[in-house]
DNA sequence: AAGTGGTCTAGACCACCTT
DNA sequence: AGGTGGTCTAGACCACTTC
């Protein structure tokens, strides 16, 4: 037995995909739902089973299904947190006692693991931008609602911040940016570079992605009033729990 | 024959695409190179060809290699554009005579193509930011270096822009916002919504993306200065072709 | 116990690109 | 002409979830 004896323009897998994409974006099939298994397109479609496998692997490399184990596969869910660029950081929400993370999660309970806090050679890249190549790296990961939601790796100068709270694992009321507020070097100018992109095998399993969901990553700067960097910050969002917003003047 | 007795812990196919995956990022495979082909991989670890197939496609839905039907398998490219966030809208560069995408590209060439202007009712989103269902929607597609890298759909409310160069091709010297400026409705603030997903299959089609390239998508509002929504542009990037800045102040 | 997705084999024909 | 990736079939065993 083989195939049909002339190929059909777009392959039966991909046909089946497409009535299946079209399901979820019509919200035939609704977020949480679960999709024809791999038996059911089997059995309505008279394919092989690594073609109805396929059909389904299309819509879970485009991030509109996630497959379970032993359950099925279900249309994905998106409910994102908005994280505002510009307008968080303004010093009226740090300065008064608020870590930035609480702008973002908008009373959302957040929590907190896989803290690191070293003393390290700086990256070049990093070295070069903050002038100073022995840095204290603190990494963290937040999850929201029980689930991870973003990597960050704060980098600062080793010789500004040796001995303070920024090298504990408390940073004290008003985070990190309110110690080096407390130094004398309040931050006044931010830089954030950012792209998207596939996870790497570590991003995924720390921030327990399924197949086909971007990360946004993002390269911040901060820097005082009289232009000199202090922090360059790594983050690494799961691209499908976030909105970001930026806000400027013309 | 079946797969060996004791399962080992990792599948064959996730170590083959391990070791590709360290040798493109430890650069012992360069941009361009050619990976192991299908075949290549049957001989070299004795699987089958769907589990070589399976190894390399782990690659490609990573975005880290591309295949060429009839060729084989590449490395794949970054070399981003660097879109400024807030800084390229600066009042100097669109009221002196210069197009917003021309402080983008910083000089390459670029061309705009499938360029749609109609008159139509909005989307229920877009209708709601702007105040006004009825609208003039210019959509484009930007391209540099021959490839395509951005769509673009602007709205606008038909009773302001009704009748102005904004409903035409081409819209004069420093585009639609320059118009708008005639008008007396010069853009003063900016919101930009952003989120990176995987593309849809008709973006997919007209970015010309490879699998495993996200997009990201930004959904810009401009406001005149006493606040009055005149514009929403809808941009859809290829994440592979930008990197996007943003700076502010605290 | 039954059903589900995860992994794997061993073939096949095809369109396409390179040589 | 030969090699490449693209699609497809027909099986198999497994771990896991659900009932």
């Amino acid at each position: 037995m083989q195939q049909s004896p002339v190929p059909p323009e777009t392959p039966i897998y991909r046909r089946i995909a497409d009535g299946l994409r079209e399901a979820i974006l019509s919200g035939e099939l609704r977020d949480g739902d679960r999709l024809p298994g791999e038996n059911a397109i089997m059995a309505q479609y008279g394919v092989a089973r690594a073609t109805a496998r396929q059909a389904l692997s299309v819509l879970i490399n485009e991030g509109l299904a996630v497959p379970k184990r032993g359950s099925g596969v279900y249309v994905r869910q998106f409910r994102p947190i908005r994280r505002h660029g510009s307008r968080r950081l303004a010093q009226g929400h740090w300065s008064q006692g608020q870590a930035i993370w609480d702008a973002d999660t908008r009373g959302r309970p957040y929590t907190v693991d896989e803290v690191q806090i070293d003393r390290e050679t700086a990256d070049d890249d990093v070295a070069r931008v903050l002038g100073s190549a022995e840095v204290w790296v603190r990494r963290r990961r937040y999850s929201v609602d029980g689930r991870p939601v973003q990597l960050s790796v704060s980098h600062f100068p080793a010789d500004l911040v040796e001995g303070t709270a920024i090298v504990r694992e408390d940073t004290g009321p008003g985070g990190a940016y309110a110690r080096l507020g407390d130094l004398g070097h309040s931050p006044a100018h931010f830089t954030e570079e950012l792209r998207a992109r596939m996870p790497h095998p570590h991003e995924t399993v720390l921030l327990d992605l399924p197949a086909g969901t971007p990360v946004i990553a993002i390269m911040r700067t901060a820097y005082t009033a009289d232009g000199t960097p202090v922090e360059v910050n790594e983050m690494v969002l799961d691209a499908a729990s976030y909105v970001l917003q930026y806000d400027f003047d013309a």
